[in-house]
DNA sequence: GTCTATAGATAGATAGAC
DNA sequence: GTCTATCTATCTATAGAC
């Protein structure tokens, strides 16, 4: 404190740490899910932030810590998501549907995350395994699933032979291939599965399918 | 010919072109799959062959040529199983499964197929585009599924609303997912998609789940 | 905390002899 | 067609002044 005059946050550039980290998180976001892991440039994360390539390694100690440190934001903001999420009012049916939607809507509108998730399952989901923040981070939609599940089975309105993480892994998976292989699948096939005017179409199919196969008549099984 | 001992192809080390081209191509798919496309090394898959660095320039032209061409292989792998695919004789209900296990089936046995796949989508499929031999090479599940799925649909048996692009796509989503996103699933849920012992409920849940979707009573729609 | 400069390793690509 | 040797660029990471 050299001058009365300064307040406590300098003006232009300034030292807050945390302002700093985030900044870097943000454009490391952008450029890990852009061009991959080994395919991003830590020279290029710095020159696009206010700070420099020598506060990355002062803030994360290196490009690996780095990239799990976007990994375990971009997952936390799925998680904060499915907190939010309150069906308990609804009837098993609507409940499921709006879970598939939430899933639906969240990963078209984060493509990164579809992006940073696929580049980690490329490298074997080694940064999630090394990070306790993630191994932990657990996922509240299971354990909506998981309550849902049991009321419709109770009632003998679902009767398919699922529990929470199947299902699970289902929605997740129409709703992840539909933004991450859009574009093999549009090269290869000429349709856009991400076109705004098939949206809605797309989204009723996931809840569709899902009801379906949870309510399906198993008389002749 | 300096010799007339000498036969058409020389021992050991051979000169043969195919030869070299085609162990190349199977290292350097093992290598761009394990590492992806920015992580493989050229060096390395020379290191691997009984070639030079120099060759793989000199057949190729370059990484990215290589790359290309590695996913034309692949790529036509999948698309000579879906050309050996008869169903003609089978009902729409029983045709159907049996095309998307042969999806499940193919998934499950292509480990690098996948992982070539997830990679050429963090390119944004630019390969494929830039591919003449991709662009044009179709799919021949796709002309099964649609006539399967006119026959389902002209007997009122399959009420559903899609069409065979869909129709692959739900297909492939779950059959992709299961594959590329098992090492992400399994460290965030603790299960392994591709555990053995769980592979036949799998392979059933699909087959159930398109079915469920297909012929649901949309009475109430 | 922040900067410039640079170390040290290694990548893709090629020259040129044979 | 095949080899060794090497060019040129660029990457992650760090030293050291302020």
């Amino acid at each position: 404190m050299t001058s009365v005059e300064e307040p406590a946050r300098p003006r232009g550039r300034t030292r807050d740490a945390a302002r700093t980290r985030a900044e870097i998180l943000d454009v490391a976001t952008q450029e890990f899910a852009r061009a991959g892991y080994d395919g991003a440039r830590v020279d290029e994360i710095a020159a696009r932030t206010r700070t420099t390539k020598r506060m990355i390694y002062y803030y994360f100690g290196g490009k690996e810590q780095l990239f799990t440190a976007v990994l375990e934001r971009a997952y936390g903001v799925i998680r904060d998501a499915e907190q939010q999420l309150d069906v308990e009012h609804l009837d098993p049916v609507a409940a499921i549907r709006r879970l598939a939607e939430l899933t639906f809507d969240h990963h078209e509108q984060h493509l990164d995350f579809i992006r940073l998730v696929s580049i980690e399952n490329i490298h074997e989901a080694e940064h999630i395994v090394a990070s306790e923040k993630l191994a932990a981070i657990g996922s509240p939609a299971l354990d909506v699933i998981r309550r849902i599940l049991a009321a419709g089975q109770e009632s003998g309105l679902f009767t398919a032979d699922v529990d929470a993480v199947d299902l699970h892994a289902m929605i997740s998976a129409f709703c992840f291939f539909r933004v991450a292989n859009r574009h093999t699948f549009g090269a290869l096939f000429g349709r856009d599965l991400t076109d705004p005017a098939r949206r809605e179409h797309y989204r009723a199919m996931l809840g569709d399918m899902v009801i379906a196969y949870l309510t399906a008549d198993r008389a002749e099984d």
